[in-house]
RNA sequence: GGGCCGCUAGCUCAACUGGCUAGAGCACUUGACUCUUAAUCAAUAGGUUCCGGGUUCGAGUCCCGGGCGGCCUACCA
């Protein structure tokens, strides 16, 4: 905040100008009532010695009526206000959970009663007495000294019904994080999440890195890229939309082990499972290859679905999705020929993989070889199918541009992928670091540009000339961090596990 | 992108095939109340019915255009 941003009228006025409106008025006329009070309604700090988990597992279990002689202070919002002549019950919510205020005017000095009686729920407040339990029995906080910390001076929403509209959730999400307790958990559980990945990383002696978001030139991955502008620079420049080629010139470099857990930006189509900017964890190690990724993933995910929810069978919607190593294997083309009566191969002429692939609703372009057309086939009769955890692997040559051929088998890579409920949640191969090969497929992708093709790969040559210096053998892992916390969270939406999903301005 | 649906008080929702001054609960304001648990009771107040046109004696409702969103569908993770 620098010192020239004077509210304004312009800036209140969003339909709920301040001073005009009368839910929000009265609680401005508060405000004052407490400046006039002599007490700042907006104090710096407070001493919290005591969050409500804090009193509530020192007094588990205690009759009705009982006083403890523990005197506590605690601070929260107030989340529930029940007034009586009196007698003043405030519900206050912190991190931890709720816990009751019991203030009495009997122990009161009279202006601090009526400060309690009229503070409002939504107002932060701290208070220091002993707990105690009501006559039925509510643990509380008796009321000795309060202390507002600061006013809330727009209404809650209703303290039964709470907020639902979807959008006004994600637009408002502070106050959908103040009423929903879910909103909170899912927000919490994130965090665990990717603390716990970061550490899954960290104990097989990978280091973090960071690369650059903004580049000259966006690869590792065939998607559209937000464009921008360097003014110093008088460059058009792009928003990164994979990690990939940056973390395997620090392979080059020697780092050997690297991974990054960073945002990554596509300028595409916005759905339940799609946000223009998502978190993705990229990790390279040297001298892998895509079984020992495999086995990595199994860990990995393993791991965290048990750290998340204490076992590796996790419910989702109306599923039990297992966890348990080994998933299952299969390559793409025996799944292809498990979903259609024909059998296919890599030498099946194309005239025939291309009227299989009409038939299944593939929109072809005359661009498209057997590679293309069976992974789009796989995509149209396979995937959708795949509950479970499960590794594709041995992708077509033609549409993994950055993986290594196969050992042993023509026309695929050693590429995987792991679908679980129909979608990809991990994708890793052994990496391509022949130059010359890579360059050969950059140019195949060039080519299908060319003829049409929108999602190609460009060519990047700084990135050849670091595999010409030489680039070790390489196990390449991505994972959709998103798709994996909508998974352990149980939510459809992926703008339930984004804070701040990317919504058009009103 | 295409199709279907939605938008009414701060929040959650009503308002029949177009028809009395657009209602209710919670929240707010005022009053009563020293044990509430979504406190209760009483009274008051609160509206650009998403926006702009149109049809009509009359529009929250019907028509046209726009905004935002949801669902389904196609594509990317």
């Amino acid at each position: 905040m620098t010192d020239h941003e004077e509210p304004d009228d312009e800036q209140l006025d969003d339909g709920l100008e301040l001073a005009a409106h009368p839910l929000t008025a009265a609680r401005l006329e508060k405000l004052e009532a407490v400046r006039s009070g002599g007490r700042d309604p907006y104090p710096v700090g407070f001493e919290r010695e005591h969050t409500a988990a804090d009193v509530r597992d020192r007094h588990g279990e205690l009759e009705p009526g009982a006083t403890t002689g523990d005197i506590v202070t605690v601070a929260g919002r107030i989340m529930l206000h029940r007034s009586f002549g009196k007698l003043v019950f405030l519900t206050i919510e912190d991190h931890t959970g709720r816990i009751q205020l019991f203030a009495s005017k009997g122990d009161l000095d009279e202006a601090l009663f009526e400060l309690i009686e009229a503070s409002d729920v939504g107002d932060w407040v701290g208070a220091t007495g002993e707990v105690i339990t009501t006559r039925k029995g509510e643990l509380s906080v008796r009321v000795e000294s309060f202390t507002p910390l600061a006013k809330g001076l727009r209404p809650l929403p209703d303290k039964w019904h709470g907020l639902s509209d979807i959008e006004t959730r994600s637009r408002n999400r502070y106050v959908d994080l103040i009423v929903n307790p879910e909103a909170r958990k899912i927000a919490v559980t994130r965090a665990v999440i990717i603390s716990e990945l970061r550490r899954q990383f960290e104990n097989r002696g990978f280091i973090e890195v960071e690369t650059p978001v903004l580049l000259a030139e966006a690869g590792g991955a065939l998607a559209k890229p937000f464009e921008t502008h360097h003014n110093a620079l008088g460059l058009d420049m792009y928003l990164r939309i994979a990690t990939e080629l940056h973390l395997k010139r620090l392979i080059v470099g020697g780092l050997e082990k690297v991974f990054e857990i960073g945002r990554i930006f596509r300028n595409e189509g916005i759905d339940s499972t799609h946000n223009p900017e998502f978190t993705m964890l990229e990790s390279y190690e040297a001298l892998a290859d895509y079984n020992d990724v495999m086995a990595m993933v199994e860990s990995v995910f393993a791991s965290v679905a048990e750290h998340i929810h204490g076992s590796t069978d996790v419910a989702y919607q109306d599923q039990i999705i297992g966890f348990d190593a080994p998933f299952r294997r299969a390559t793409m083309l025996e799944l292809v020929n498990d979903a259609l009566v024909e059998t296919v191969s890599y030498e099946t002429p194309v005239a025939e993989l291309r009227a299989i692939a009409e038939r299944v609703g593939v929109k072809v372009m005359g661009t498209f070889g057997p590679g293309k057309l069976i992974a789009e086939i796989f995509e149209a009769v396979a995937e959708s199918k795949i509950v479970q955890p499960t590794f594709v692997t041995e992708h077509p040559i033609e549409t993994s541009p950055l993986a290594r051929r196969h050992r042993d088998k023509d026309h695929v890579t050693e590429r995987f992928e792991l679908i679980i409920c129909g979608s990809e949640y991990a994708n890793g191969y052994s990496e391509l670091n022949d130059p010359l090969d890579q360059r050969g497929r950059f140019e195949a992708q060039a080519r299908a540009r060319a003829g049409g093709e929108d999602e190609t790969h460009p060519i990047d040559e700084d990135f050849l000339r670091a595999l010409e210096y030489g680039m070790p053998p390489t196990g390449g892992l991505g994972i959709g961090v998103d798709r994996l916390v909508m998974l352990l969270t149980d939510q459809t939406h992926i703008r339930e596990v984004i804070l701040f999903p990317t919504l058009r301005p009103i």
